[in-house]
DNA sequence: GGTTTTGAATAAAATAATTAAAAACAATAT
DNA sequence: ATATTGTTTTTAATTATTTTATTCAAAACC
């Protein structure tokens, strides 16, 4: 066998509802028409109509498609899950790259990669593909693949980069007017984090959201693809560092609050100076968490 | 057939090569020291010496491999030309898009493209993931992939990521030491340019070039991956640009070259406001250079 | 006669199958 | 005991095959 025959199956499904919602003795629509309402090609609603002819659920001569019964639940096909998503399969990945902690270097295979996440092994090819652009994996000479991070190096650039797309974030957000969304974004980010700070002790795990939130409101001011896209990369390595780096979770969360309190406070009044130096020193902070975080994780 | 057995005939040939520098009645080393020497497989050498033996060239027993007589010219096996390298297929492919002016939704057809650039519809789908992370091209709901640039939007969001980042790299260039080689790389580039202004009228389509290394040379301060991979896609299409945009060339260029040597002046002045506000300068030129020769060709 | 619909052929994309190459392992000769 | 070879297993690149999409001409309907 060649491609599955997934589409198929789910647009024959669709085609016993259509006829489900219709009398005995009607006329079907045109193919063409079935096709734009389910969204596939006609090749596909033909071989549909065939089956359905074969199942003698209708009877079809020339353009004449004729409801002969109602389809019952027994007609209908059954239906392979559908593979994860990229972005699952990127979270999969990454996940399992910083959990256990994949050693720089090492060969990735992509047959069993594809049968450990479950996806085609085109689809694993096509994402490491994708991943080669962000330097974390590089095609062998001989073929193949190799993991080039996640070493000290990398976080130290990967932190690097996020200092500079964000204080370009600050230096945006600043110059937006005072009626823009973002400042009563900010004001109700500045009431979540106080609240936390009150409940430290017993709600500190819940920074890791807040964290991610806080970043991803600053840096919403920024409409450029190069950057989103990049965006999305850093957050999604620095929270998983956060999900599993458990110590001293409290007191550095604690610590972190207090940072993303003065940022938000210095950003409210608009005062670029002391902004700037709030997001240097936070990101700074998190830039040091992500190295400790990696080397602690090395000696174990 | 699967696979090309390109590996196989090249290893045989130098394997040719290492027989004919032997003596007849000499014996060939081991496989691994041959492996090693010719940086393939040990199963490519011993599939390669089965030929050798077959040829009667050598007597192959066990561990004996015996030369019989020098190979000759018509030993060698003709070598299929090597597909282009990423590198090549990315130069193409923007040179494609940017030449006959792709518009934006274009549905890419892989087979044909794969024909047209002469590489395999595999290693086409492989960059056209990769090419994806810039947000380019995607993958449509339907299979296949879209053009999604290149838009106006897209230049101007492509320049204002290259503003941030050079931005930085500029800043950066300023903290180094005194003694460090970007001062000299500096100073030779600044003559370069009071060079070529002498003789603007005649050489003025070397400003391309010129501009391409000045770029460079600011941007090698940042040892980032993440940075260095951006500007790589970035440089490729500006460079294009100019290299198509004909209108206006000497002007261009000549007003380019003050912008520039602005730039360098500010830069060994160590003035960092006076950097930057030329950076600005010439970024936001180059800008609408890139935006209206996007206009132009869009009339043609 | 013109429009809509269908039939059939062609092209393309996704996946399986196939082959080349690499690596791992076991056996043998030095 | 070590170096080298023979054999087997795995992996990756490419072709082949199947499903799906598209195109174009013929036929049916108004």
């Amino acid at each position: 066998m060649a491609r599955t025959d997934d589409r198929f199956r789910s647009a024959y499904n669709t085609l016993l509802d259509i006829c489900g919602s219709m009398g005995v003795g009607e006329q079907l629509p045109p193919e063409t028409a079935l096709a734009d309402r389910m969204e596939v090609s006609r090749t596909i609603v033909r071989s549909a109509l065939q089956k359905l002819d074969t199942e003698e659920l209708i009877k079809w001569e020339g353009r004449r498609k004729t409801l002969i019964r109602k389809p019952e639940k027994k007609h209908r096909l059954a239906l392979a899950e559908s593979a994860p998503s990229t972005e699952e399969l990127e979270q999969r990945f990454l996940e399992w790259i910083l959990r256990f902690d994949v050693p720089a270097g090492t060969a990735l295979n992509v047959a069993q990669l594809s049968r450990q996440f479950g996806v085609p092994a085109h689809s694993l090819q096509e994402f490491l593909a994708s991943l080669s652009r962000f330097g974390l994996v590089e095609r062998g000479q001989k073929g193949g693949w190799t993991l080039l991070g996640f070493t000290a190096e990398y976080a130290i650039e990967l932190s690097e980069f996020r200092m500079v797309l964000e204080l370009n974030a600050i230096r945006q957000l600043l110059a937006q007017a005072p009626d823009h969304e973002i400042w009563t974004r900010l004001e109700a980010l500045k009431s979540d984090h106080e609240a936390l700070k009150e409940d430290i002790e017993t709600r500190y795990h819940d920074f890791s959201m807040l964290d991610k939130q806080f970043h991803m409101t600053i840096n919403s001011v920024v409409k450029n693809r190069f950057v989103i896209e990049a965006q999305k990369v850093i957050s999604l390595i620095f929270h998983y560092h956060y999900m599993w780096d458990k110590t001293f979770e409290q007191q550095r969360n604690a610590a972190a609050i207090d940072e993303h309190l003065e940022l938000l406070n210095a950003l409210l009044a608009k005062d670029s100076e002391r902004s700037e130096a709030a997001a240097v020193r936070h990101l700074r902070t998190s830039k040091e968490t992500l190295l400790s975080s990696l080397r602690d994780h090395k000696l174990v």
